[in-house]
DNA sequence: CAGCGGACTTGCCGCAAAAGCA
DNA sequence: TGCTTTTGCGGCAAGTCCGCTG
């Protein structure tokens, strides 16, 4: 293959659809910091040997095509899944308002000081609020997406293998194993090649290939019949508990597609679906649109319709706004982007004002008086007395540094030392003891009341929907905790005050009114082409942001969401052609060239980060374009050697077997340099980047991350899914999941409890086999008419009948498995977060799609979160592909 | 075109609530 | 029913990527 170029891709790609997963060291990994310590060793032994490899080969592709055609079809009802969105609760908006405070500013230079309107919160008026309706839904998806006729092909995909191997030998299930590697072998396309090297031994495995898994696909068989049934109540969950919270979830009226920022693509897909009306909703929601005047009223009547009948409602509205209107004002996907029309929230929280304890440390055994402000800091480092972080010389330093300011230079606390801490720390763990025996009334209490002060904030009113706010709780003051080996790691993030915050809001809603009596806002701006409610300077890093957004269950993030899966989907469609590209360039003369391919290829196949360049504030952690000489190493003939530490100070460790112009090409790239320069010495994001919209409109380096970890998953799902009942169709779930993150690094630190929890199934399954043992010699003693031996304890048993007996042998076996199974499972999740893929890579619809194929509810795959945040993908056909 | 400000997504963790179990 | 284990959820750090500026 390796030679081969492009042609082969094409087809074979299929293989390689799915990149190459990796070993993953042990936990310790994780904290790899390392660096210094010695943690490490030990740590690795567990996994420790585990090689992951995989191989993969999916195919996808290929061909298969026709499946799909169908693919969807706009639209349609049918869904039998609900959708979730619920949202109840809508408030009451408030009053109008006037605007009148105001105030000025706006605009966005400038900071000053702000004002404040007295009023309170209110809210404005302008828009109405509608509530919510809840589900969502729409349908939209998929035809958009649909639309688009070049994915068509999604079909079916093909299989990947998977196999990791890691650890434990026995594990699971999963495990076939095969990697790929190879995958065709021959021609193996690209993806094939890597194999990784698993345990010691064996190192490669390879896969044979592909092909053979692939088999078609069983998707759409059951298509039709679960429609229905899948999905179960309508309603979603999430509506029925909405009460509390929730859920919320709007109805959408407007138009539009919206969106805008980039890709063509999509908005292409989208276009369509206008045309289509069933598609119409999340998008709309955005812009809604344009034209101000009417925008509440055909807000209103949206909603008001929807409410029933959702579908139909939509549509025309859909129409409406649709395509036409938004034009006017703001383009909806037009490069700017006008992100909303209306915006009206209630700011933002803040934290209570510290409350001295009193509680005296001691400094070289002398009780300290310390003034509130220095007792408050002394109290967050005696808080992390029992934290990793106390063996952090760095950590201590910049405490320090920060406290002493505080102590000012002549304090009698000279030195750290000396400080001893701990009658604060005790004081800290007495307060926890009693919050943990406050009555359940107590509790609930405080609970209410929290919520009572918070639940103004809890809600954003976006172009006429209710919607729910993320972060509406400014962070309180604490020591930073930077991961890894932070150079700031304990540094005092100062307390955030009114002044420092900068509010967002729509030009006719009423300012919000400033929490802390006396003082203001730092600035109002009426910016909608961003769609953040509030922003302050983080205080470590002044040059950095934080925002407050709306949370992801709204439509807002949700449109993007989708946005984000639909160029993924795209890339589908690019991908052979791009395969066939940067194989071609790993042999350029040009040496930018060669090295954006090798790049690209190892993005491709790894799912590796794009790499940004960091400051020397930072960790020091790399991505691809920032992998240094030392974090890759060639072991003839054809293996790469990865070891370093990604986001987060997580440790990627894989060995994988590459193309020989892979190969060779880094050899090359490391000829003449140390360990610590960079591999490619040519390359950085914003180059790569650019080369990869060259190939496809809107590519970057995450978007691969996105479509392997999607195509993997579907392929997964097509492989090992059939029959079975609804556990075994979850686990089968829950093992291609697994397989996304572990390509996808998503890692975990092991619980604590980690070891006596396996010790103690250990423990219940020898007590299990003790007791089979024992039921073994009693069916042999009853079918010969004797009665049972005396149990262990002494205990004389009942004389049960030989089948009575045979029946509990049946039970406790079935029993023992479980418990191993249980084992199993754990030690191979152990160091596995399945979560993280699950919210960010996995599209929705996929999961959507299977579930009603398959007649698996939807609430056994999504929590209540994910349901919301996912209100866009339930309306997807069964036959969905990615 | 490098550097940077800015906006938004991704990611791990810990605590609390919920679920499972003896 | 109390305790343990699991799950949900929020917190906030750490990435990606874009567009502007000089």
């Amino acid at each position: 293959m390796t030679a081969s170029v492009q042609p082969n891709f094409t087809d074979m790609d299929d293989d390689d659809e799915m990149p190459l997963r990796f070993k993953r060291p042990n936990m310790a990994s994780k904290s790899n910091v390392s660096n210094s310590e010695p943690n490490t060793s030990s740590s690795q032994k567990h996994d420790g040997q585990v090689g992951r490899q995989i191989s993969n080969a999916n195919s996808l592709n290929g061909q298969n095509s026709t499946v799909q055609k169908d693919k969807t079809v706009p639209s349609s009802k049918a869904s039998p899944v609900k959708s979730p969105l619920v949202s109840p609760r809508v408030s009451p908006p408030t009053s109008k308002t006037s605007p009148a405070n105001t105030v000025a500013k706006n605009s966005k230079p400038l900071a000053s000081p702000a004002n404040r309107s007295t009023n309170l919160n209110q809210c404005r008026s302008n828009t109405v609020v509608k509530e919510e309706k809840p589900s969502v839904s729409d349908p939209n998806d998929e035809s958009d997406s649909e639309d688009d006729k070049p994915l068509s092909n999604r079909v079916g995909l093909s299989k990947s293998s998977s196999n990791h191997c890691n650890k434990v030998p026995g594990a699971s299930t999963s495990g076939p194993k095969v990697v790929k590697d190879e995958d065709s072998d021959d021609e193996m396309p690209l993806s094939t090649r890597i194999k990784m090297k698993s345990n010691p031994g064996a190192p490669t495995m390879k896969s044979p290939d592909t092909n053979k898994n692939n088999k078609p696909v069983l998707p759409k068989r059951e298509q039709n019949g679960s429609a229905s049934s899948t999905v179960p109540s309508k309603r979603s969950p999430v509506e029925i508990k909405s009460a509390g919270q929730s859920s919320v979830k709007k109805p959408r009226l407007s138009d539009t597609s919206v969106s805008a920022k980039s890709k063509q693509p999509l908005v292409k897909a989208e276009k369509n679906e206008d045309d289509d009306e069933d598609n119409i909703p999340i998008s709309q929601r955005i812009k809604k649109s344009s034209t101000p005047v009417n925008k509440s009223s055909s807000t209103k009547k949206a909603t008001a319709v929807v409410s029933s009948s959702r579908k139909i409602m939509k549509k025309k509205i859909v129409k409406k706004n649709s395509k036409y209107s938004q034009s006017s004002k703001v383009p909806p996907s037009s490069g700017e982007a006008q992100k909303w029309t209306t915006l009206v929230h209630n700011g933002v929280i803040f934290p209570p004002p510290y409350k001295p304890h009193g509680v005296k440390m001691l400094y070289k055994g002398q009780p300290v008086d310390l003034t509130p402000e220095q007792e408050e800091v002394a109290t967050m480092y005696a808080v992390m007395l029992d934290t990793e972080y106390m063996d952090k010389p760095k950590f201590k330093e910049n405490f320090m540094n920060d406290w002493k300011k505080l102590l000012g230079r002549n304090h009698v606390i000279q030195s750290l030392e000396h400080c001893d801490f701990s009658p604060i720390y005790d004081w800290h763990l007495k307060e926890k003891e009693k919050k943990k025996q406050m009555s359940s009334e107590e509790k609930k209490a405080l609970k209410e009341e929290k919520l009572k002060q918070e639940e103004k904030y809890m809600w954003a009113i976006l172009d006429g929907v209710k919607e729910k706010v993320g972060n509406f709780r400014v962070e309180p003051p604490g020591l930073f905790r930077g991961r890894g080996e932070h150079p700031k790691m304990g540094k005092l993030k100062k307390r955030i005050r009114p002044s420092d915050i900068t509010i967002n809001i729509g030009k006719d809603a009423p300012i919000p009114e400033c929490p802390i009596p006396g003082e203001s806002w730092k600035e109002i701006r009426h910016d909608n082409t961003v769609t953040w409610l509030a922003f302050w300077n983080d205080p470590i890093n002044p040059k950095e942001f934080k925002y407050v957004f709306l949370a992801a269950s709204s439509t807002l993030k949700g449109q993007s969401d989708k946005e984000k899966y639909e160029k993924a989907r795209l890339l589908k469609e690019h991908i052979d052609r791009i395969r066939a590209a940067y194989t071609k360039d790993f042999n350029s003369k040009d040496p930018v060239k060669r090295q954006v391919a090798v790049a690209t290829y190892l993005i491709d196949k790894l799912a590796l980060r794009a790499g940004n360049e960091k400051d020397d504030d930072e960790a020091e952690t790399v991505g691809c374009c920032t992998l240094k000489v030392e974090n890759v190493e060639p072991v003839p003939p054809d293996t790469l050697k990865f070891d370093f530490l990604g986001k987060d100070s997580i440790r990627y460790q894989n060995d994988v077997r590459v193309l020989e112009p892979v190969f060779k090409a880094i050899q090359q790239f490391r000829k003449g340099k140390k360990d610590g320069d960079d591999l490619f010495d040519m390359l950085d994001t914003s180059k790569l980047n650019a080369h990869l919209k060259e190939l496809m409109p809107g590519l970057t380096a995450k978007v691969f991350r996105t479509y392997n970890a999607s195509i993997t998953l579907q392929s997964e799902l097509g492989r090992f899914t059939d029959g079975g009942d609804v556990a075994e169709k979850v686990d089968v779930y829950q093992k291609a999941n697994k397989q996304v993150a572990v390509i996808c690094n998503h890692q975990r630190s092991v619980s604590k409890t980690h070891g006596v929890q396996i010790s103690r199934l250990n423990e219940k399954i020898e007590e299990l086999k003790g007791v089979l043992e024992e039921l073994k010699i009693d069916l042999a003693r009853s079918k010969k008419g004797k009665p049972p031996l005396k149990s262990a304890d002494g205990k004389t048993k009942r004389n049960l009948a030989p089948e009575a007996l045979q029946k509990k042998i049946d039970e406790t076996n079935k029993k023992i498995k479980k418990m191993e199974n249980q084992i199993q499972v754990k030690e191979d999740l152990k160091t596995v977060a399945l979560g993280t893929s699950k919210i960010n890579y996995l599209d929705p619809r996929i999961t959507v799609a299977w579930c009603k194929r398959n007649e698996v509810p939807i609430e056994k795959m999504f929590n209540r979160s994910l349901l919301a945040k996912f209100a866009w993908a339930m309306d997807v056909e069964p036959d969905f592909t990615f």
